[in-house]
RNA sequence: GGGAGCUUAGCUCAGUCGGUAGAGCAACUGGCUGUUAACCAGUUUGUCGGGGGUUCGAGUCCCUCAUCUCCCGCCA
């Protein structure tokens, strides 16, 4: 492969006095009457390559006036520069200018702001923030992988499109092939979904975890780690319509064992990402949030908090604090309550568990004390929630009577709850938001600002 | 789904009491022998989000629609 940004930062030393090819886009150039300066990158790395021009190229004139965007190609000699700011730079003998930008690219050599940004979606990725968020979101992607590979899970690809209607994690999008012009009816005018594509009604999945079940009762410990949909208008930073979500789930484990692994991984994900992406860190520590790194290295040696929900709302309570929602025993905790847990009185990630039953999923174990279930989410400073998770209710009855008493239909989860007659025994899981913890690993507090082309409610142009 | 705010040059914004459109950056032109968001000088750029109303006169006041942003709900 040819020689790359990233091969010469990495190993610059034995390549200095040889001869150098490079090819990059003009990230921005400086010039003077006999000489100029083009800062150089290729998408390889984080930082640029400065290349020397002098006025013995044939093409100096047209160099002195090239547009920040336009791609080169450049042979030279690789060698220490004398200016301070950079180890070494290439002394250019030939630049091939191969694609000049034309001067109304909207990208210009100064600050922009993110919502201007994602108006050009297609061009941001150029940028030094989008180009760091997008390389951290790589590499988290890998690392997920990375370590349920090492603790010997299995990989389960659960289906995008699924013919459950009763995930229950939110409003689905619906798939279909049918002619909205021509609906086919039922005698008794409903939708004829037996003429449809699967021969009854699909939508998009909102949720792996009732088919990542079925994986965990084969080979105990798995996760799936794919796309997810909800049609919710959800008009906030920390929602999308399509976002990534990683949802492990182990047999022969309760709520603690659930937690252990919940903590292990976050730390493990942004220990990672620290080792691996230091320039990009670096940068978002500087311009995107102050505090981040010292946040971060804080979070890896300290234990993440674990409260019970009536501790917590006991510490709402005591505090004496003015809250919009009055904190009371059996209200699901409003985001003030939430910030307020984590930012103002733990000041670290906190899981609370031990919700009550009214306001969780039919699939939560009940707790003993018959009030409440064995649920558990992870809030953290700045992004909120960004881990929901339980052990799930593993006794047949006690799940056929929360179906019921929920108002659901025990008809629609058959082979849900088969899982319970054959072999069942004790487990649990979670589901992480992907661009949550993207969100908090890099401090930028938009989630449509760490997906590539976001899908939010009206916007899908990309 | 509920609420609040914003919208002025390519970008970021100012615009006083209602009196007829401004700055910085970018772009363009020229200068400069080691720059680092290079620097210096000059030039160009407007459907003041759309529509309607009040007024002698509206970027400014009122109504309405739209976009975007933020907050709440839902959740990850």
């Amino acid at each position: 492969m040819a020689l790359t940004v990233y091969d010469l930062w990495k190993s610059y030393q034995e390549k200095l006095d040889t001869e150098v090819t490079l090819s990059g886009w003009v990230r921005t150039s400086r010039t003077s009457k006999s000489f100029g300066f083009i800062e150089l990158n290729d998408g390889t790395h984080f930082k640029n390559i400065q290349v020397v021009f002098e006025e013995n190229l044939n093409n100096f004139d047209e160099l002195t006036k090239i547009s920040l965007g336009s791609s080169i190609n450049v042979n030279g000699k690789l060698i220490k520069s004398p200016g301070e700011k950079q180890p070494f730079e290439i002394s250019a003998s030939s630049i091939e200018i191969t694609g000049i930008c034309e001067p109304d690219f909207p990208l210009q050599k100064k600050r922009h702001n993110n919502e201007y940004l994602r108006t050009i979606a297609y061009l941001r990725p150029r940028t030094n923030l989008f180009r760091a968020v997008f390389k951290v979101r790589s590499l988290v992607a890998f690392a997920i992988h990375k370590f349920f590979t090492e603790k010997n899970f299995v990989y389960v690809h659960t289906p995008i499109i699924t013919g459950s209607d009763c995930e229950g994690a939110g409003e689905m999008f619906q798939v279909t092939t049918l002619d909205l012009d021509k609906l086919p009816r039922t005698e008794d005018g409903k939708i004829d979904y037996s003429k449809d594509f699967f021969g009854k009604q699909t939508n998009l999945t909102v949720s792996g975890q009732l088919a990542v079940e079925n994986f965990c009762m084969a080979f105990r410990n798995v996760y799936t780690f794919g796309p997810t949909f909800r049609a919710e208008r959800s008009n906030t930073q920390r929602h999308a319509s399509e976002f990534w979500m990683i949802e492990p789930e182990m047999a022969f484990s309760d709520l603690n064992d659930n937690m252990d692994v919940a903590e292990e991984m976050v730390k493990y994900l942004i220990r990672y990402v620290l080792e691996n992406a230091p320039e990009e860190m670096e940068f978002f520590n500087q311009w995107v949030d102050k505090g981040l790194l010292e946040r971060l290295n804080f979070l890896l040696n300290s234990d993440f908090g674990r409260v019970t929900y009536t501790e917590a709302m006991e510490a709402l309570i005591k505090s004496g604090k003015q809250f919009d929602y009055k904190p009371e025993w059996g209200i699901d905790l409003q985001t003030e309550h939430e910030r307020y847990l984590t930012e103002e009185v733990y000041k670290r990630p906190v899981f609370l568990t031990n919700y009550p039953k009214d306001i969780k999923a039919f699939y939560m174990r009940m707790n003993d004390d018959g009030k409440t279930v064995a649920a558990m989410d992870l809030l953290v400073p700045g992004v909120g929630e960004i881990i929901g998770g339980s052990q799930r209710e593993e006794r047949l009855d006690m799940l056929e009577k929360r179906i019921s008493e929920m108002g659901l239909r025990k008809e629609d989860y058959w082979w849900y709850l088969d899982l319970r007659r054959f072999g069942t025994n004790k487990h649990c899981g979670f589901g992480l938001g992907f661009e949550r913890m993207v969100m908090y690993m890099t401090g930028v507090e938009n989630i449509r600002d760490v997906i590539p082309f976001p899908r939010t409610p009206k916007n899908a142009e990309f």
